[in-house]
DNA sequence: CTAAAACCTGACGTTAACGTCAGAGGCAAG
DNA sequence: CTTGCCTCTGACGTTAACGTCAGGTTTTAG
């Protein structure tokens, strides 16, 4: 039960998609043009989303803040729509998990860098 | 005692530099370009570096992974070279730490959401 | 002395996720 | 009906940190 797809779902329209998630219409045709979101489209050709497109653009938001790439992410997306994974897409999982670890790790031994000059910095003015 | 500048230090070309520090050459040339490091030049013009350049630009790499921009480097330097910080510039590392901290716990979401899914399609092939 | 390796200065190319602009429809309110 | 806002499709522009190539000089190994 993992889509919801009530007979009259409300659907709606990019500005509010845009919106909801606190991005730019031109990312939302952008994350179609990359195959991360599918619209219906209304009879003159206007895209239509489910209320559920703002979590997912929201979700696009955090892997890319990840440093993983729409191309990444496409390729990951069966993963979060069906639960079902091959061998090479559970590869893929943990080579991004690790390398979002190890960039953890650089940032927090760049910060204590820095913390280590501001305290340095503010006990010697 | 920041800088030990020893009368007869051996001085390094940059493809030492890079070797030394990871890069590529052109990457030194550019940080040089950006004002991040100084070189003197042999008199047919090549450039000449202290050995502690290669420390430094490990120390402009761990700041570009950290988000840091070249500009922004530029401007902290001084507090690196003297220890001496002005209120704008405390203001500045202020600033960089908390956005670092931030993007660390936007990374940590996106781990655990990664995690998330590996240990279910994990326990359920 | 010579040939390979390293270095020099431009200067154009690359990539990702959009920004921005142009020109043309579409849609609810008054 | 028209005003104003939203949406559409292209298509070119942006940014940062380099990559890469061309064409020429310098240093080093043998």
């Amino acid at each position: 039960m993992t889509v919801g797809q009530a007979a009259g779902e409300r659907l709606i329209r990019i500005g509010e998609v845009a919106r909801g998630a606190g991005v730019s219409v031109r990312a939302v045709r952008y994350y179609e043009q990359q195959g991360l979101l599918i619209a219906e489209r209304s009879p003159s050709g206007q895209r239509l989303y489910r209320q559920d497109a703002i979590p997912r653009v929201r979700f696009f938001q955090q892997m890319f803040a990840a440093g993983l790439t729409s191309r990444r992410i496409a390729e990951l997306l069966p993963c979060w729509n069906s639960g079902h994974t091959d061998a090479e897409q559970r590869a893929m999982l943990r080579a991004e998990r690790d390398r979002i670890q190890a960039k953890v790790d650089d940032l927090q031994d760049a910060l204590d860098r820095l913390d280590e000059v501001i305290t340095i910095t503010d006990t010697h003015p």
